[in-house]
DNA sequence: CCTGTAAACTTAACGGATGTAAGCTAACAT
DNA sequence: ATGTTAGCTTACATCCGTTAAGTTTACAGG
């Protein structure tokens, strides 16, 4: 690990992106963001520890940084299956929701760091909080043409059934990282019984 | 801290509950058990780290322990609200999720260990994942019972629904403890909209 | 009451890991 | 040749889990 190259006069930048991914690949090793050491990380990038100080100014705000890459990367894995999705309010929202359970279940360390990481230092704490606020944005806006095309539920408050969409869904993704000795049913068909459940309660039983 | 009283003779066991009673202590403050050092759980015990080994053989087997103790204490404190709930199934139900409810937001360091911890180690998790067994195992039963009161849903699978429901009440505990900083709306209330969309859904809107 | 002994607990210490600060060296652009 | 940048080495103070050995205390038997 100790073969790296020296970067040229004006690509220091380059270490910075190379710290990242090896926190982020650190990380999901570890199955979460606690335990990983600056030291690991930088072994990892096949530097040496201190060489990480230039780019960031301590370990929390390297794991702040990792922290808005890791959002950054659902929203637009999540985007991408939206539109892969074609025009339909249910089906972009069926597959947003389970680009999310996907990233989930393949990369529980990450999803752990982004649903279930406490706070990591005072400061970040507001800033990060605004992070994921991109798709429940979108969430909302889906579920207000669905409910607009459902007969009877034109009234409904879309926002609310939005937390409660992310909650369960959440719930799902969480037990089954966090329960993994437990059997557990296929985590996308168990979400797409919770979406019917919750908003198109017509057709529970597919 | 210093000021502790010699145990008698035959009583060196009651050292063992303190060393639990500080550690269960300690995980709330720090909000996981991670970063709860043996060290400062036998400062809070008031004690010397070393004299903790002749209770528990290593820092594994103590956080172990302390799983235990919680899952048997949320396990009593979900029975004993269940039996104040009368003998209806749903309100039986009902008053069981809300007590877990309860537990998660007022003791998220501890629901967060209960429900969000990685395997300590590797021995201890196939034991660690049978405690809260008996939970799941009621739940089942009464939501069968609502089932099978329920007209046309007597053939529904209730291991289903109460994998559903579990993960559903979960989320919207796990998600007000991990984003503290959005606002929620009350979580007793979510989760019971949750209960009537999965298991009454002919009563969505209360 | 005295005393021996075993239990309860302490202090000291080891080996290692951690985050971070200072200063140094090697390479490249000018 | 020189100045700046990239990254290294060394070092610090602190904490960790754990072991070994010693000290204090409570009680039983005389």
């Amino acid at each position: 690990m100790k073969a790296r190259q020296r970067n040229a006069r004006g690509e220091g930048g380059q270490l910075r992106e190379d710290i990242l991914m090896a926190a982020i690949t650190l990380i999901e090793k570890a199955g979460s963001c606690e335990g990983v050491s600056l030291r690991a990380v930088a072994k990892q990038a096949g530097i040496a520890a201190p060489s990480v100080y230039p780019h960031f100014a301590d370990r929390d705000a390297l794991l702040l940084a990792v922290l808005q890459k890791l959002f950054d990367e659902l929203v637009e894995l999540r985007t991408k299956a939206e539109e892969a999705a074609g025009s339909g309010a249910w089906e972009r929202l069926r597959a947003g929701v389970f680009a999310t359970v996907r990233f989930g279940l393949e990369r529980p360390g990450h999803y752990k760091m982004l649903y279930e990481g406490r706070v990591i230092s005072g400061l970040s704490d507001p800033k990060a909080a605004t992070f994921g606020r991109a798709i429940q944005i979108r969430v909302v806006a889906l579920i207000k043409d669905i409910l607009a095309a459902t007969p009877g539920r034109e009234a409904e408050d879309a926002e609310r059934l939005s937390l409660l969409l992310w909650a369960a869904t959440h719930g799902v993704i969480s037990l089954q990282i966090n329960k993994p000795t437990l059997r557990w049913p296929k985590a996308t068909t168990l979400v797409e019984e919770l979406m019917r459940a919750l908003i198109r309660p017509g057709a529970a039983a597919s």
